[in-house]
DNA sequence: AATGAATGAGCCTTCATTCAT
DNA sequence: CATGAATGAAGGCTCATTCAT
């Protein structure tokens, strides 16, 4: 009875991802607007009424996404910078996970822009919203505590934290939205810089 | 007959130039995505037919006022560092031009979003996406001059402006988004630290 | 030009009544639970979306109906009784013209019915709704007055009038759903030997 | 073998009843028009499907839920009026046990309305309907044989009983819906004076 | 007998766009 | 040039009902 159970919430499980992996698959083909329920319902190969019987609104389908792409996104920077020994290092290896991961990953930038922009009221529940919100914030943690590492107080390195994050942020957008040929620059390149120099500068300050 | 022309023409451009005026306003009022044929007709006094004898699609709208929002944005920055005598000092008040548009007028940051991101295939012409690139490139310039001028090869100068470009253009969607009080930081602080650290960075290096 | 504008005033009332017309037909059709936006427009020989240039939603057009059905029983209510002496005469009369009235306009009693019992939250405005409470009690009144006219107190010619309603709305719900031929009487009849006991009843209390 | 399927009816007997159950209960929750066959199942332990083997369709169950409550109504008027020696107080007791009992039971007053008003055509057998009537009726009797007993012929006897049941279910109706507060009056009340007067018109008639 | 996944038909509503006038 | 009525395609969502297991 219980390998039955098990069984049935493994299929219901797979479904479910199936339909997330439909539903990526049509953010990829329309983007994040154009995607509507009954193409996602197309993709993976349901009818749209089935599609609630996963999800409670459309809504709830981004937060899954979401969610699951933070997760990857957590992963990514916890497994970065595994035997670094200076603070420096820790810091740029940490940063380039994040930036690296979301380079490598258009979509999930894409993702957390909606997040970040889009939320209707009443589609990402406020208790959702702000698990997210803390996910991401975990994947920025690491690099703010090497930064305090490095010597900043903490004021001083949640102000360079967010400066970096804005700075990669800025980066990805530009080379997302294909305005970062316009500037014949390759984004990756551009953070390094940004990041030698940031520690360059922390060091010339502490030493 | 030609006086009547130019007559019809002006009249032409002016209900034109207000039916912007009125898309600015709804844009305003209710947000990009909020913002319909049917309300901007209204609010320009006229119905939703009459909007397509001056626009071929609602993108165009947009497109035109991106557009016109763009020789804003290149006026502020042609107005900016007037009497200013170094180069560094040059480098900050264009700078601070074009960040603080941004940072003034939100709206004109998610048209440039908008159009960046969304916009369907037929709605913007090639030509016309070309030529809005072109306008913002211009607003960049100065400072790219103003690099040049502080001692920075062209290559060079042209990496620093895109890396000042993409920070500004980070700080101002983290703070648009609402999540850099999440951050507790004020944008317009964090640009003019990046700015001052910029400037003595290629200070030290020239000197 | 005002001639214009009349005649198109014309026209929209000429449609928006067509719509109503059509809205009736299929409420009588399927009922009123059954009728949907699509049938209605199709009844009209209009798309859906037509329908919504007319009326704000499909509980305003239960309204708009409502509301025309009360001016007609009003109108009934206040052609009867005309030139006729004795209190007790005038009673009958007013009595018998809403009663009268939704006896031999079954639609209007549903539409009736469908305010008092269905009325959803948001449909009906509280504003709407309580003009609408109103049209019925004035409906009501002349038949409270003409009590009042027989000797009644103002307390007691109230209770009288709902008894008096309460016995009429139970005969018409009886009749219309069929559930009057179960007992093999007719409605009106019986409305007739309440007023008749009725009237005697106050008669010999006040002689 | 025999008592094997005697065990088996019993059980499907108490599964249904169980379901009835739940669907009542769901009714009174959410109302009648806010109940769906999901919903009933869950409150019963089931998965929708399930309902099938019992019922053949949604009408299905209000009729069964009917006509249960047409039976609790034949028992409350069976139990009333014992031990009471007139015909004019048997009357009254029988009246204000039917009456009594859906002034009690809004509920039972909405499943009577809905089936009599808005059933859809498959919903109800001929047979079942007529049978539902005929439960109904006999509520009524009692009543009808009061009348009779108090000295009114047997045509006599019926219009008065329909005029009587004709009030009640008015009555019921305007408090039903809150439109009898709206006379700031108390439809118990009402319908005691109606019964005081009416026995008091047949006690003078005959007398 | 019961599950529960899925359907399919339907719901109300919105809106860019067209076109006869 | 402008109107404004109307379309048509789409949107999110609900739910009684079916059916393979």
């Amino acid at each position: 009875m219980q390998a039955k159970q098990q069984r049935q919430q493994a299929m219901n499980d797979s479904r479910r991802a199936l339909m997330l992996d439909a539903a990526r698959s049509v953010f990829d083909r329309l983007g994040i607007e154009g995607a509507s329920i009954r193409e996602i319902a197309k993709q993976a190969g349901y009818t749209p009424g089935a599609i609630y019987s996963y999800f409670d609104n459309k809504e709830a389908i981004y937060g899954a996404l979401l969610a699951e792409s933070l997760e990857r996104l957590n992963a990514a920077v916890d497994a970065a910078g595994d035997g670094v020994m200076s603070a420096g290092d820790l810091l740029e290896a940490k940063a380039n996970a994040w930036f690296g991961f979301y380079a490598a990953n258009p979509r999930d930038l894409d993702l957390g822009f909606y997040l970040v922009q889009g939320v209707r009221p009443r589609g990402l529940t406020a208790e959702l919203n702000e698990q997210l919100n803390d996910r991401l914030h975990e994947a920025l943690k690491p690099c703010e505590a090497a930064l305090q590492a490095m010597g900043l107080g903490a004021e001083a390195a949640l102000r360079e934290n967010t400066a970096l994050f804005a700075h990669g942020v800025g980066l990805l957008l530009l080379q997302h939205t294909g305005r970062i040929r316009m500037f014949g620059q390759d984004a990756m390149m551009l953070f390094e810089a940004y990041l030698i120099s940031l520690v360059e500068r922390l060091q010339t300050r502490s030493g």
